[in-house]
DNA sequence: ATTGCTGCAAAACGTTTGCAATTGG
DNA sequence: CCAATTGCAAACGTTTTGCAGCAAT
């Protein structure tokens, strides 16, 4: 996996840092959809020099290759996911997570956009929002 | 709608003041899903004593409300949209303008994701991108 | 008269940028 | 060795906050 960003970097005229396999391994590696800051926070005891700004500047190349999406979840910050496919996701109002839904079939609806819109459209973004299992169960647990 | 307004903001012990009728009116009137800086400058000419700060507190409470929702295109910045029926909206990628998509049935859709997260679903968001019908005709003219 | 609101300025926050020192190819 | 990248600090744009004066009830 390393070893394929590595070449795409390479690919693309960019130089392969530490600090950019760091980052996208810390993405890769996780299903919560970190923010820049969560990213930071995570690779602090390895790579206690990093700066934030590297963060961001990484993540704007990853974007360019194509390895990671963006998520606007309703934050005041972005988040990101390095699961490509297009998924919709659900965020939990009372703590914040954000998950991945898997095996929904979206294309009945995507398709009655398509023909109803004149727009040419590219892509698209599917959000929920709601309650997960575990904030349930600490809302009955304190009533 | 005005009347609406007032009786919603008294009801809940919010003061009705020319501000806030004057920003919930703006919302309503236009389709064009403004940011807070846009609300604020277009109401400059009619109010030019009001400041940014009270579009914002003003949002707040029209969300409180549930006069307006708050969408999420993926700019640095959130928009309003005084229309609060859970509709699909369409970002152009050009020009950044953002339009509603009506008449779309996402029960389907909605119903599957309901059947398979263990969340409490409260609702959702769903946003499409792509080249609007006007950027469309200004590439094909400069190529 | 009282309470809450406005408008200003300053602060806070996430993100971007400029630049000298450093590192990868 | 050269060009690109890092890390820092400062800048930026959006949103929030504190507060004195003012307006709505």
């Amino acid at each position: 996996m390393d070893i394929c960003v590595t070449s795409l970097l390479r690919d693309k005229g960019f130089k392969v840092t530490p600090q950019r396999l760091a980052i996208y391994s810390a993405l890769a590696a996780t299903r919560s959809h970190p923010s820049a800051e969560m990213i930071y926070n995570d690779l602090q005891p390895l790579y206690p020099t990093m700066s934030l700004a590297t963060v961001y500047k990484t993540i704007e190349i990853l974007k360019e290759l194509n390895l990671v999406q963006v998520l606007n979840v309703g934050e005041d910050s972005f988040r990101y996911d390095a699961d490509t496919t297009n998924h919709p996701h659900v965020r939990c109002l009372t703590c914040g997570r954000v998950d991945d839904l898997h095996g929904i079939d979206s294309s009945d609806f995507v398709g009655q956009v398509s023909a109803q819109t004149q727009y040419m459209l590219q892509g698209q973004q599917f959000y929920f929002y709601g309650v997960c299992p575990a904030c349930q169960g600490k809302a009955s647990a304190a009533s």
